[in-house]
DNA sequence: GCGGATACTAGAACACGTTCTCATCCCGAG
DNA sequence: CTCGGGATGAGAACGTGTTCTAGTATCCGC
C-alpha cells in the first residue's frame, strides 16, 4: 500500500519502505507518475482519468489501481515526486537571505512560482491533498512532511529544529496549501495569494 | 444562480440579491437544504447523493439541479445556512473575554465544536468547500465572509475593524480550514485540531 | 378565463471512478 | 526445465454526479 516517493531528506519525512520491485514494475510505476504529471500539466485535475493515465502508460487499468488504489492516491503520489525534485534542486545551493523571515520567503516563493508555472498541474495536485480521506493519510503525511522539511531548513539554515519551528512550518503551510484552494477556487489571483502568504510569513515569524 | 444564504452581519458580508421567489419556490429550497442537512448529519459526503436528497425533498432530479447546480454548491449552500444558525447564536449574547485573543478563542471554540458534534455534516460541508472550483465563487466567498464576520467581531468586540484585522481573520480562517481537512484526512484527532487552532490564534493575535 | 412562457416531473442516458472476471504471462522454488 | 502462484492484460460491469428529453403543471399578462 505504501507508495515510496523518494529519499527522506531528515527525520521528519516519514521513510516509507519500498517493497522490492522488479525493475519491469519500478518502469511502470515511473511511466505511470510520468502520464499522470502530463495529462494533469495539460488539463488540470479532471484531465487526469485513470483510463487515459493506464492507456499511456501501457498498463492494464487494473493493474494501474493495483499500483495507486484511487486517483487521489495516484496524485498525491505524483506531487510527492514533485516536491522531491524541488527539494533537490533547492538544495544544491545555501538558501539566500539574512532572517528566517527572508529564507522562508524565499523557498516558499520558489516553491509557489515553480508550481504556478504550470496552473494545471497545481490544480490537480493540490485539489487531490484537499481531497485526501484518511485511505490517503499515509502519503499525504508524506508530502506535508516534505514541505514542513522545505520550510524548516530554511528558517533553521542548519540548525536543529525545536518543537516550535515545527508548529510554524506547520502554521505557514496551511496558511499556504488555503491559499491555494483561495486561487483555485478563483477568488484571488496569483498575486493576491503570495502577498497573503507573505504576510502570514512575516506575521508567524516575527521576533 | 446566487443561492441567498440569510441576513449578511455586517459590511463583509456579500449580500447576495435574491432573485423574487414564490412561496412554493421557497419552500422547495428549503425542503432541499434540509434534506442535505439530513443526509449528511447520517453518513456524510459521500450519503448526499443527488437522487436521494431529490427524492426526501419530493421534487425532481432536475429540479434540484436547477436550484443548486451542483453538489458541491449545494452543500456550500447548507454550510451558509449552518454558519447562519451559529451567528445568530452567537449574537444574543455578548462573547465573554478581557482580550482579543479570548474572545476569538471562545467563537472559534463554540463554532468548532457546535461542528464536530456531528462530524459526518462537518465532514461534508468541509469537504465541499475544499472541492469547489470557480464555478462556486460567490457561494464560497459568502461563507468565507460570514466566518471572517464571526472572527471579527469577537476581535474586535464591537470597534470597528482595520485591514489588518481582516488580514488576520483570514489568516486564522486558513488555519481553521486546513486543520479540519487533517483531521477529516485522518492525521489528527479533534483535540489536537483544536491545540492547533489556539496556537494559531494566540500567535496570530499576541501584542 | 386564455394563451404562451416558464417551471416541474419522470425517467432515460452519459461520463468517469472503481470493481470484477477470466485468460495469459512471468518469476522463483524445486 | 517444470510447475504453481502471483502479476498483468483486456474488457465488461456498476455506482453516482450530471445532462437531456418529452410531457405536464403553474404562473402571469391580457
Amino acid at each position: 500500500m505504501a507508495t515510496p516517493a523518494g529519499a527522506p531528506s531528515n527525520e521528519l519525512s516519514a521513510s516509507l519502505a519500498t517493497e522490492p520491485e522488479t525493475s519491469a514494475q519500478r518502469a511502470r510505476r515511473a511511466r505511470i507518475i510520468q502520464a499522470t504529471l502530463a495529462l494533469a500539466s495539460r488539463g488540470g485535475y479532471e484531465a487526469v482519468q485513470m483510463r487515459e493515465v493506464a492507456e499511456r502508460s501501457e498498463v492494464a487499468l487494473g493493474t494501474l489501481y493495483r499500483y495507486f488504489p484511487s486517483k487521489v492516491h495516484l496524485l498525491v503520489s505524483a506531487m510527492a515526486h514533485e516536491l522531491e525534485r524541488m527539494r533537490l534542486r533547492l538544495q544544491r545551493k545555501a538558501i539566500p537571505g539574512e532572517t528566517r523571515q527572508e529564507r522562508v520567503s524565499y523557498v516558499l516563493e520558489r516553491s509557489t512560482h515553480s508550481l504556478q508555472r504550470d496552473p494545471n498541474l497545481t490544480e490537480a495536485l493540490v485539489r487531490a491533498m484537499m481531497a485526501a480521506d484518511a485511505t490517503v493519510a499515509e502519503e499525504v503525511t508524506g508530502v506535508r512532511n516534505q514541505m514542513a522539511d522545505l520550510i524548516i531548513q530554511a528558517m533553521r539554515n542548519g540548525r536543529p529544529a525545536t518543537a516550535e519551528d515545527v508548529a510554524y512550518a506547520g502554521i505557514l503551510q496551511d496558511v499556504w496549501f488555503a491559499r491555494q484552494i483561495a486561487w483555485l477556487g478563483g477568488r484571488v489571483s496569483s498575486e493576491e495569494i503570495w502577498d497573503d502568504i507573505e504576510q502570514a510569513i512575516a506575521l508567524v515569524l516575527r521576533d
